[in-house]
DNA sequence: CGCCGATCTAGAACAAGTTTCAGAGTTGAT
DNA sequence: ATCAACTCTGAAACTTGTTCTAGATCGGCG
């Protein structure tokens, strides 16, 4: 059972270092030589394009390895959706957005990685239609970009310390997000319409934090 | 070309009546059947089971007749919701859902149209995940869908002529329902998280049109 | 009635995700 | 250095969505 082999071994998984397994360095170079392949193919040709025997081809790896590293194409593409969020985030610290209000801030935020998807609508595409289409089987790892995501949008915030009514209000973010993203996508909306709605729900945080005002 | 064959013949669509094409009554019979076996497949076992075969089989049609009616599987599945959610449109009229404010009502009409769905969690998801999975191949049907998703959110709301601002909200209403309903199928939600978040998003709506204050 | 074009059927064929397996290569511990 | 265990490779097989083909049926019309 590879499958199994993957959780208990093969995945370095993303809190920050690697808490399952080592991993040597041979190792390491395959999952990031996979993963680069992945975003590559996807970028061209979006989900479609990403075929397990290519992605194995361009990564140097037999079929099977693939797989004892990723054991679906789901899992391979929301980990690929992980990777690129990973380095969004940290370009983010470096510049966070500014605005007077929360609701500004997170809704800057979310519109500066919007563009930055859409340098990239392929790749994006394969990435969120990955993340949504996600069962159970996947659910760690899509609950970790969920977290990813979160934290992104908290940081924009600037909340010391959040209340579950303030979380209940990132999630919604979050989600309108990956929803509005995805209606683009796939071309039911315009860039404005998603600029319309991304600051229509960012108003959520205010309303449960105005700057100074309520408190409980 | 039997792709082509189905936009311009067989697909009766669904404003309410058959703008395309006349449609003998075997043929609404045939469609009918497919649309049953599919719900009855998705009832057990989710979206993996209902597998195009199966359909074919199950509604006593040939595969390729099936692929004449719905050109994919994702096709039949939105098809599918559809068929639902007219269902539940037509049962929520009935009993349009009581509330102060529009907020209340919307929230109230969500959490019966997902208490409707828990009942059957595994047809849900298929229905689902077809959605969200959708291509720009499926967009017109995707389309109906969310303006079904939409109107029933609307009728909710009571208000006689929205505006832009409130359709705004609407829309990232219906996109934080479907996302809390596949976040609560793939078990990443209590129903507690579910029951919240709609709350927090339906503020958006009191948010744009209290009760009768603000008026442009 | 007998014919025509469209529709339906049965089944083969193809495509891409996934699984499996035998053998070669690595690694780590002794 | 050597052995055992684990990992990687290459290729074939299997599954399920989708397409294709040849022939049977159907519905309308002269």
């Amino acid at each position: 059972m590879p499958a199994d082999a993957h959780r208990t071994k093969a995945a370095p998984d993303a809190g920050r270092a690697e808490p399952a397994s080592p991993l040597t360095e041979r190792q390491e170079a395959r999952r990031r030589r996979i993963l680069e392949a992945c975003a590559r193919l996807a970028s061209r040709g979006g989900f479609d394009a990403v075929q397990m025997r290519e992605v194995a081809e361009s990564s140097q790896v037999a079929l099977g390895t693939l797989y004892r590293y990723f054991p679906s194409k789901i899992h391979l593409l929301v980990a690929t959706m992980q990777d690129q969020l990973e380095h969004l985030h940290a370009t983010l610290r470096k510049k966070p957005p500014a605005g007077e209000t929360a609701a500004e801030r997170v809704a800057g935020t979310l519109m500066r990685a919007f563009r930055a998807l859409q340098r990239d609508p392929l790749l994006a595409d394969a990435m969120v239609r990955a993340l949504t289409f996600a069962d159970r089987s996947v659910s760690a790892e899509v609950e970790q970009v969920f977290r990813r995501t979160t934290a992104i949008i908290l940081d924009a915030t600037d909340l010391a310390d959040p209340t579950p009514e303030q979380l209940s209000a990132v999630r919604v973010i979050g989600h309108t997000w990956h929803s509005t993203l995805i209606t683009w996508l796939s071309g039911r909306a315009s860039i404005e319409q998603v600029g319309a709605d991304i600051e229509t729900v960012c108003r959520l945080i205010d309303l449960t934090a105005p700057p100074r005002s309520r408190q409980s």
